[in-house]
DNA sequence: CTGAAAGCGCTTACAG
DNA sequence: CTGAAAGCGCTTACAG
């Protein structure tokens, strides 16, 4: 027999479905004989609720997308462990929405979650641009990017992230630092800390920018490139991967670090630590930023009249290792 | 107004829901005229499927279940995005059951994919002994694992990994090379590969396990206690964060690396090696390994009487790098 | 305290 | 070529 259903379960149990759905939803009345036989039934057929029909009756699949770049970074895959803890203890299932670093696939998953009736969506991608966020009538939350009006965005504090990166490499010695970003444009508030930290102490920043959507051996080499042509004591790379890099470059040339070259990383994921303890980075406090966007996304799938926008950033945290 | 419905398109066309059925899944024969009136109302309303009405009728819900450790380890999380991608190419959607390392959560996921009626289930966790697998009556493959009588595993060449990482070493110089690895039991076919080779060799075999579920800090803590107490002039181990972990402690010690210390990891994670390239690891082919898995769980959706369980293993692969 | 009936949003034989 | 009706597996007013 394949699988049992309510009917079956209500034969089985010589009762109406109806007294059986109400015994599994625990709802009005029920006499314990009637509940007991039911409780029978179930185990004697292996019976499990059909969770999509429930979703179609309900409105509401208990379902959330989370979008992201790639899990294969281990920033995106710390943030989607969380994302998914808190969900799921809040009872709700995530769909991974992988977009493998190509922009197109974010608006084709945008469709496809609508489309699936997911409950609300968790966006935390690079790509600008993608129109579908402002059309979907849906609650959705952004992590560390604005992607439409009204949809909210959670972030730590790029901005005391940039300051406390460049003071520190300053003030280990390093007079020539050089900050190493994906895309260098206004709204990028590391950025923006690293030159006023650079003009306060009277230094002139130089920021090299890779691009988001270079392959991975190409960003090696324009920086080892950079590197090589460009004299600096310093690097304040925007996230670790990028950090190590400069470390492998130093190893490979001869420089000492930290003598030679100071470096700093950002992001702190976890595995990177767990790899390289040694390097210095700004922790972005990632479990936090989790649990921080479900908690807007569950209040707005509770609620779809909220407005507010504005997030209070949360803390970042300078980690010191030996690269520094 | 909320979302549209079929009967809504219907109504806007002036046809009836059945034609909109129909010219939506593009099935029997449909005047131009009609199509056209339909695909009007469909873009003037905005009108997208309710896939969750599709699943209940199509008996598929075009769900798969990923069940894995944590996406916050390289290796998983790389695993993860691969599975992602060819399962979307195949037109399914993933589930991602994260069970952050705790083995109490894989039993509750098990049974909730079932109750939302995926159509299959990919699973590749540490633990053992979990029971659901056997009684669950729906398409599942394994990775790295044997989950069950009747469910395919898919695996690379742990026999091969580990006699190329074990002869790698001695063939480095390395005279007493110590194994590192998470639990040693009968089945571990990298721990025998290692034993086979040290015993050809002449030399005396040392196997250090630390155990699945230490937490990151103690088992760095333990290995450094291991190698402080028990010379060794190599080390093989079963992962590359651990293998990172002895190389952190080689430079806290003073050791020279590779001279002192020759060291090799094991599973060659991009994220890893783009953090690490200089680590000499045996690559896992992740990408191949996530392909076979759904092509495996393809078939056996496609059909349920598919038995044959034995998989050749995927080859490995040598990367040596400046750490041996 | 329990059951018959309608309905969630679709698809699919079956008629016409 | 198009439509009325039944049904996927549940829940929920509404009766009794």
């Amino acid at each position: 027999m394949s699988r049992p259903k309510l009917q079956d379960v209500a034969a089985h149990a010589g009762v109406s479905v109806t007294t059986v759905s109400r015994v599994l939803n625990n709802r009005g009345y029920l006499s314990d004989d009637i509940r007991r036989r039911v409780d029978d039934a179930v185990t004697a057929l292996g019976y499990r609720p059909n969770e999509i029909a429930r979703s179609l009756i309900g409105q509401r699949s208990t379902l959330v997308g989370l979008i992201v770049p790639t899990v294969a970074d281990p920033f995106f895959g710390e943030l989607a462990t969380h994302v998914e803890g808190a969900l799921a203890e809040s009872g709700y299932k995530m769909l991974l929405c992988d977009c493998h670093d190509t922009p197109e696939r974010e608006e084709r998953y945008l469709d496809l979650l609508q489309g699936n009736r997911v409950d609300g969506i968790i966006s935390s991608t690079h790509n600008r641009d993608v129109a579908g966020y402002g059309r979907a009538d849906l609650p959705i939350v952004a992590i560390d990017r604005r992607l439409s009006e009204g949809i909210p965005t959670v972030h730590s504090d790029n901005r005391t992230g940039g300051l406390l990166a460049a003071e520190h490499l300053i003030s280990r010695g390093s007079r020539s630092p050089v900050h190493i970003t994906a895309t260098d444009h206004p709204g990028n508030a590391r950025a923006a800390a690293y030159r006023e930290v650079m003009d306060r102490h009277g230094l002139e920043p130089r920021v090299m920018a890779y691009g988001y959507d270079t392959p991975v051996d190409r960003r090696r080499a324009a920086i080892e490139t950079w590197l090589t042509l460009n004299p600096a004591d310093g690097v304040f790379a925007s996230d670790d991967l990028t950090a190590l890099m400069a470390l492998d470059w130093a190893r490979k040339t001869g420089r000492r670090v930290p003598d030679d070259l100071r470096i700093v990383g950002y992001d702190g994921a976890a595995a990177l630590r767990m790899a390289v303890p040694g390097l210095t980075t700004v922790r972005q406090p990632i479990e936090r930023m989790a649990a921080r966007a479900v908690d807007l996304l569950r209040a707005r799938m509770a609620d779809a009249t909220l407005t507010e926008v504005e997030e209070e950033p949360l803390p970042v945290e300078l980690l010191q290792g030996w690269t520094s």
